[in-house]
DNA sequence: TCTATAATGTTATATTATTACATAACCGCA
DNA sequence: TGCGGTTATGTAATAATATAACATTATAGA
């Protein structure tokens, strides 16, 4: 995630798809929303509620509830996702198959991996019915270092 | 978890293991975090902090930073979690064993059971060796039902 | 155009947590 | 025993995160 990339594509890709999962669940995918999901994905880590505030500015008289609503609406239709360790939020880098997801959370460049699927979810799946608990939301986040900033610090 | 058992054992037990490992270290275990400790394990629940500034109440003029600091020294030491997705602490059922633990809360009883090991922590190791990430803290929180409260819910 | 609904604005406040500095308790040692 | 450094706690102020309740505006469909 590193390094040169068009991250201009990134936020592109991430609009052009939350814009077609609003029009196939016939929900408004305002500019307000759409500002907000632009904010967030600004970078490839994750943003706080009270910064995407002020950097909303502008026309948008931006008062607390207007970006927590956004946030809501945002994760309900599974567009961003909270980071509940670093109470912030971040973009989901594949709307609609982002079941199971975690996180991988480098805490030296702040960026932010969303990971699905694999032997993972596995695990928690058998671990959860080995117990009889029935898991309606898993919170997994990761905070470490990302391979690029091992190989940046040696 | 639920039902009849002697919960007086396990704050006994919580409090003389804390104890012990203060000793140990030669950190002091003081009235003051002894006392929030206890608090914590007055169930097997998670307490939010403010609530523990309310019940300290008596001789501990309890402001904020009190009950946050108490905090820190429990969980540095291994003897409370916090629950990120919860913004509340649980009391470490097994301090000083603690490693790659995670956290099934039940969204009926609200008790929260700490787990150990297992397949769990090896595939998020092997998961992370693959992704060249080197992980300092995970986060693992399943919020669902308990056996208990499906059970009682038939 | 009218109306119902959804979205946003606005004010106030709740909840969670930290900073900074003052005081007190404790421990080792002269 | 008393001195002095360190650790722990007290206190005031405020920062950071989030929600409740109600007013207004925009939008889509009849």
């Amino acid at each position: 995630m590193h390094g040169n990339h068009q991250h201009a594509h990134c936020i592109e890709e991430a609009i052009t798809t939350a814009n077609r999962i609003c029009d196939e669940r016939g929900l408004r995918f305002t500019d307000l929303r759409r500002r907000v999901l632009e904010l967030i994905w600004e970078n490839h880590g994750s943003a706080k509620a009270y910064d995407l505030l002020e950097n909303l500015g502008g026309d948008y008289s931006a008062k607390p509830p207007t970006v927590y609503r956004t946030l809501d609406f945002l994760q309900e239709n599974g567009l961003v996702h909270k980071i509940n360790s670093l109470n912030a939020y971040v973009g989901c880098s594949h709307p609609l198959k982002h079941k199971d997801c975690f996180f991988l959370i480098c805490s030296a460049c702040n960026e932010v991996e969303e990971c699905c699927g694999s032997s993972v979810a596995e695990a928690l799946r058998s671990m959860a019915s080995e117990q009889n608990f029935r898991p309606d939301h898993t919170t997994l986040e990761i905070e470490g270092r990302c391979v690029d900033c091992l190989k940046a610090s040696q």
